[in-house]
DNA sequence: TTTTGTGAACGTGTTCACAGCG
DNA sequence: CGCTGTGAACACGTTCACAAAA
């Protein structure tokens, strides 16, 4: 695909930065940082964050740190953050609306731009200014960058499919079911039972004895 | 802590196991598997798969397979899924909401015993027969054995405290900021806006030339 | 001197390949 | 023979350690 390859923990400790040096330039009004401090607030190994800062390009200055300005357009730029992302929420029951209402009120680069919804209860009512739509009903052209699957697992297929159809590059998936994508689809998933599995997992395991 | 290691990833995908076993063996009535079929169902190599399941004790047979019987409870012997876990929720907006019902309704081994938020309009009242209380006045012997934060982020740390304070000992975070911890709480995190950024990083990264 | 940027070392996680057992 | 269980090889991600630059 590209010169580099670039694992997605880079893109999510990104995530992290960008978050990071916004509160460093815009709260507390400073102008430099560097490697050290990131760590600090980040818990991140001083010299991966150096190695991750320099994939966008010498960044820093030796014996210096990183301005935060060219740091902060730099990780931007990275990231896609320069423009706003159409996003499509598929499922409007509580998750839905959280996630809704929280790319609403936090301001991101994200726009929640169409709802769907399985349920014919709730197709044709508004959320938030945004009318539920059938998801029957994702036609080509929609332009949705961004798919967010909040829906049942046994209509998640079915709602990537309609989503890859319509020109959906990305989908993020709550329902704890494997989906069978394309290729060329970027794909991450939040599995609930998973989590507290996991902390159960560890809690039996390195508990005992 | 103890003899030997493992990883949170290797919990992570026991929790894949558990749901697939189970699925295998209630709904499509198998008694066997092996590593191929698991790993045909969730897209994880067959090797990597035996290695995990030996970790929890010579669960195959040499030539068969896996009886999904003994394998279900080996699993969920390991994950401690033969006994109810007691979460607490706190913070009651959409997504508390969300995940109180997600958990009251599929039938898992986690129980909501105790709901909590920092707002005064919705303490004293009750959401699915349970009252919200003041987060503040989480006490010593609760006996909450999970935290799930859905608050914002100007709270989390407080609330984590007054967990850990009550003997919680672990942690699922869905706000978006680092959280100070002791060394042995067991502790994880679902940031929205990380995944999305994940997504639209590797979308440009991946999509231009 | 300070802090970056990065090759080299290290550690962790996954896959290969096959011996061992049913 | 078929499939598990597992050492050995490999791939990937992180940390070390230091030369280079401000």
């Amino acid at each position: 695909m590209k010169e580099k390859n670039i694992s997605e923990l880079v893109f999510e400790r990104f995530s992290l930065y960008h978050r990071c040096i916004n509160k460093l330039f815009h709260q507390d009004n400073k102008e430099i940082t560097d490697s050290k401090e990131l760590s600090r607030l980040l818990n991140i190994d001083p010299s991966l964050i150096r190695r991750d800062l320099s994939m966008i390009g010498k960044m820093g200055k030796r014996g210096m740190g990183y301005s935060l300005q060219s740091l902060k357009s730099g990780v931007e730029e990275f990231l896609g953050k320069e423009k706003s992302w159409a996003v499509a929420v598929v499922g409007i029951g509580n998750l839905g609306k959280a996630i809704l209402r929280y790319l609403a009120y936090s301001h991101s680069n994200y726009t929640i731009t169409a709802l769907f919804d399985t349920d014919s209860d709730k197709i044709g009512k508004e959320y938030e200014n945004i009318l539920i739509r059938n998801f029957e009903h994702i036609h080509p052209n929609e332009n949705i960058e961004m798919g967010v699957i909040t829906a049942p697992s046994s209509v998640a297929q079915k709602i990537a499919d309609k989503l890859i159809a319509s020109g959906t590059k990305a989908i993020l998936n709550f329902a704890p079911i494997k989906l069978n994508l394309p290729e060329n689809i970027f794909y991450r998933e939040i599995d609930l039972i998973r989590e507290l599995d996991t902390l159960t997992g560890m809690l039996c395991y390195y508990s005992k004895d």
